[in-house]
DNA sequence: GTCAAATAGTCATATATATGAGTTGTTTGA
DNA sequence: TCAAACAACTCATATATATGACTATTTGAC
């Protein structure tokens, strides 16, 4: 069966149906299945198609993206892969939207030395707008002086205050984010990020060391001044490696651990 | 064109010029390709391929194992996502060896606090036959007392001490290991473990915690005892989530950061 | 003997197509 | 009114096949 290439080397056109110009592969240029998943990037990105909602159907989308749904299947495999896009057969693709679950399993990493893991009660501490300190702007990538918003969190696990969250967010970003909303979001941060701001937090970089508790850690984790801890600071990016949120926790490590699992074992491998 | 289905549904059989017997679709079963990549997954495990050789074509592949090429791809794929095989263009597929680039970016999460990675430079303190402890018995799965090895290391860093490790083998699954041969190994640890033992070193799970630093670990490092230190357990498996290793690293954090990327950017993603 | 061109073999990408299984909505019958 | 049967639509798996790009080897000319 010759390939039908011909609508591949189509010059690109728009589609009644849909906003997606159709991919179109040059000689060097990437493979057909890498343009498809970043014009399916491009239309979540520019919120075509919001947290939840299902995109069309496979042969729909194919179709408006002019490739094969082969093509189309290995575009979206890898948007599976990276918690892009959920899958639900016979129902449809979905775009992913940050649950619990995921939060607890993708974003918190902090579990019981005997390897329980739980969902942490959080209770706020501070929530103040700030002018940007000189760390948090070399991690957000703004100016020094940049108007953010400060929150510090706590963080419990079976009552015992185990970590201590200092955030910075930049407040370009989170226009008429208020102490009231913050505290009376439905669920966990990233979901109010995505929910009310449009913000999707796909990845985040951890960076750990052992610390000398200081005194506001101390104090809220009921540690000794000094105390060893861990301190972890994250850069949580959204599409196109923009940096949302920086964060700096202190980790009560006593009794929790923070854990890190190496090379993908990933869905059910083996 | 109706698909073959017949040859999925044949018994298994063993064929002529391969070690494979054909997998077999049941309903309700796993689907084919997790089959294929089990009996690859099997082959592997059992040393029917050694680490750097070449696996049969993929159509050689796909004929043993009675599956279509499409199929084979699929199970490739994964196995490959998980750096078990590596692909090389119109050279052929073949068993991931250690390099000293794979060592470094899938083992080693240790850099300078500005992002520059490093081979560290490795020296060895302590190299014993003893009696397994407690916490090292229970990483590794075997009963207190069981003869291991017990190794310690030092990793430099532009040739600062940074990491001391502590390592725990089973006598077991290292027969006829020397020091004489662990301190002429041409390469990394893991890459020794796999060429002399035939021990592949897949995946491992780190629990990191801040604690004081312990004498041994301090002298090391060059540490005031008691000074703040990141501890990071690791215990590495391989084949069947077999443990092979436990390994305490103290890590001086002063200059460098535990690095952890949450969520897979794998590949080049987008 | 050396070098370049032809060639064969490999994986990479892409399409078309078939069947199956799960979900949802509609129709039909008691 | 309700529930069972049915149809339609979805993604999941699997096969066959075509073309292209990359690599290593062989062949042939000089």
């Amino acid at each position: 069966m010759p390939a039908a290439r011909s609508a591949v080397h189509a010059s690109p056109k728009l589609t009644r149906a849909t906003p997606f110009v159709a991919v179109n592969a040059q000689a060097g240029a990437a493979p057909l299945y890498r343009l498809a998943k970043r014009a399916l990037l491009q239309a979540l990105e520019g919120g075509r198609y919001a947290p939840g909602q299902a995109l069309p159907n496979e042969s729909a989308l194919a179709a408006a993206l002019a490739v094969s749904v082969g093509t189309l299947r290995h575009a979206v495999d890898e948007l599976v892969a990276e918690h892009i896009l959920v899958r639900r057969q016979g129902r449809g693709t979905f775009v992913a939207t940050h649950s619990a679950d995921r939060f607890l399993f993708q974003f918190f990493h902090v579990e019981r030395r005997d390897g329980l893991r739980e969902v942490p009660a959080v209770e706020l501490l501070a929530f103040e707008r700030n002018r940007c300190g000189e760390e948090a702007a070399q991690a957000l990538g703004v100016r020094e002086g940049e108007p953010v918003i400060e929150v510090h969190n706590l963080l419990r696990l079976q009552g015992r205050p185990v970590v201590f969250d200092r955030l910075t967010l930049p407040a370009s970003l989170f226009r008429g984010l208020t102490e009231k909303r913050w505290r009376e979001r439905p669920g966990t941060i990233y979901q109010l990020y995505q929910s009310e701001f449009a913000i999707t937090v796909l990845r985040a970089l951890e960076r750990g060391r052992a610390v000398a508790a200081d005194r506001a850690a101390a104090r809220a984790l009921g540690l000794a001044p000094g105390a060893p801890a861990l301190q972890v600071r994250r850069t949580a990016l959204t599409f196109g490696e923009r940096v949302v949120e920086y964060r700096v926790s202190t980790i009560d490590t006593a009794l929790h651990d923070y854990v890190h699992l190496l090379s993908r074992p990933d869905g059910d491998a083996r």
